[in-house]
DNA sequence: CGTTCAACCTGGGCGC
DNA sequence: TGCGCCCAGGTTGAAC
């Protein structure tokens, strides 16, 4: 996502619009007329990722009004687009760029739980600082998670999707990589020793890494998209998520679907096998 | 500390 | 065809 819209930078906003404002929720901060505002006029100097969130870095027309930062959080199925929208309804946000080859940058979300708000450089360290998103996924090495996780008790799927912990990972992903590591999803993370870590770590860099390569996974014909619009290929790639019933691609064991905290977990039992406790200390 | 549940929303798919 | 469920790439806060 940002890669597709990392060529605003440089442009200006020109003309602010919320097409569909006016009938449902989505946070927006602050409200619509007072962002418009705010954002007239401005020059946008960087996009960056933290974790699964975009900051759009501006600088505002004003001779003395300090840095802002537009941070967009798309959740389940906000997209920003650089081409018009399949549909006009659920969009939210228009950002006339200007003379650019792409000039409209465009949030669209069906399910309106994404939000989007103006931060100062405070309120940016609040949202997508070190105390709110851990190191990213995409570089996180085996002495990060086991610093992060190596005491915790929670299932190792639940914690990988704690962005405090490690940044990034969503439940598609979190599948993927548990899958690629042979690590059940269910283990306790205090149970992992050095070497299981090393092989999260680099399964998690190396998925995420492909699945940026492959921009993303676009499962069945509706929601994820590129900035113009594209799928994503990724989906072709997994071994795990959305699979419960077909046979693994390594062992022809059936993928089995659980669930952890209220979110799907796709697994191989063979491929990833439970592990024993520690064996009982025995004394005599 | 960790888990569970509800809430925020729309829409597709399925069984009856 | 229509209705009532269940499900979905996420996050947060309350209750236990």
């Amino acid at each position: 996502m940002r890669r597709g819209i990392g060529r605003i930078v440089g442009g200006r906003i020109h003309a602010v619009r919320f097409p569909r404002s006016t009938r449902r929720p989505l946070s927006i901060v602050p409200r619509p007329a007072l962002l418009a505002e705010r954002l007239r006029g401005a020059r946008i100097d960087a996009v960056e990722r933290h974790g699964k969130r975009i900051a759009i870095g501006l600088e505002p027309a004003g001779p003395e009004r300090a840095p802002r930062w537009l941070v967009i959080e798309p959740r389940m199925t906000g997209l920003l687009l650089l081409v018009p929208p399949p549909t006009a309804d659920h969009l939210r946000m228009e950002l006339d760029v200007g003379d650019r080859p792409c000039h409209r940058l465009r949030f669209w979300d069906q399910r309106g739980l994404g939000t989007i708000r103006l931060v100062d450089a405070a309120g940016l360290e609040r949202a997508c600082g070190a105390a709110k998103l851990g190191v990213d996924g995409l570089v996180v090495t085996a002495a990060e998670l086991g610093r992060v996780l190596g005491g915790s008790r929670r299932a190792i799927k639940v914690a990988l999707l704690d962005q405090r912990a490690v940044a990034g990972i969503g439940n598609i992903y979190a599948a993927e990589i548990l899958h690629r590591a042979g690590i059940d999803p269910r283990t306790p993370c205090r149970r992992l020793v050095a070497d299981d870590w090393e092989r999260v770590a680099a399964a998690a860099r190396g998925i995420l890494a492909a699945a940026v390569d492959h921009e993303g996974s676009s499962i069945g014909d509706e929601l994820y998209r590129t900035a113009d619009d594209r799928k994503g290929s990724y989906q072709r790639l997994h071994r795990v998520y959305g699979l419960a019933g077909t046979p693994c691609r390594r062992c022809r064991t059936p993928i089995e679907r659980i669930v952890q905290a209220q979110r799907s977990t796709f697994f191989c039992p063979v491929c990833q096998p439970r592990r024993r406790r520690a064996p009982p200390r025995r004394s005599r």
